[in-house]
DNA sequence: CTCTCAATAGTAATGATTACTGTTACTATT
DNA sequence: AATAGTAACAGTAATCATTACTATTGAGAG
């Protein structure tokens, strides 16, 4: 439960920084490995996680802990909502005007502290809309 | 991206529902297969996996996927809402009454066509509240 | 320019889950 | 009751994402 933080701006994070700021895809650390290493042949798929972890910590990134089973990544550090498609995976942003009220900060009568909330939509993308395989 | 179903509700499967019935922690795969090998000592964690996987697919139990590492199951196969701790994962339920009056079924301009949302309240457990370790 | 230690590449290890394989045991049918 | 068909099983190997380790490099403060 530690929380890395960016000390030194590397050659390394400023391109992941670069080529995730180029897309709106909401890439897999793998996928981000693949991007950066057409400028920056040599990075270690190690390096990439570590970095993309320490420049989330740091806020420069967001990192979605979407319920699918890899982990992916935000260029866009502003908070704002993600729909993931339930037959293949991708996630895509959403601007939804509906407020949510959701009342966090409470307390339970089965003894929790209730701080907050994780939401995520759920749904198909443009792909998967028009070819609905088994989902 | 299938869906197993129960076919047979072999002793197996019995004892799996019947453990589950008696608690109320959302117990992962790994300690459903703690609780089930003291009265069933044979069984194979693979069977675990399989028979939680089939039942939550039949709708006899509910299948978790809180955002955390591990899958968490649930003997309550009726719909209501669950707070993690963010200090040691532990799973409860939630009796809230804000009704969570979510504009899904709409379509975004993005392409996708949202169908649902997944809803998670993050918090404190009542060990985690008075002993604030490293969150 | 020099020094320090944060960060790196490369690789091994971990941990949760899934797949495989030969065997067992429900269930329906002769 | 014996037979056949096949769902489910135990045991084990494999997969996949992620994290840890270790010797080496390089960012950036002074
Ligand atoms: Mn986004
Ligand atoms: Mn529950
Ligand atoms: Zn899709
Ligand atoms: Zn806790």
């Amino acid at each position: 439960m530690s929380r890395p933080e960016v000390k030194r701006m590397t050659q390394q994070r400023r391109i992941i920084l670069e080529e995730l700021g180029k897309v709106t895809s909401h890439p897999t650390a793998d996928e981000v490995y693949g991007m950066v290493r057409v400028h920056l042949p040599s990075i270690s798929l190690g390096t990439v996680y570590r970095d993309l972890e320490a420049m989330s910590g740091s806020g420069l990134i967001q990192k979605l802990e979407t319920c699918g089973r890899q982990k992916r990544f935000d260029g866009n550090p502003a908070p704002h909502h993600h729909v993931r498609c339930l037959a293949c995976g991708r996630v895509g942003d959403l601007q939804t005007d509906t407020e949510l009220y959701i009342k966090a900060d409470f307390d339970d009568p089965g003894g929790y502290k209730v701080t907050g909330y994780r939401m995520e939509y759920t749904g198909l993308c443009p792909d998967c809309r028009r070819d609905p395989l088994a989902i």
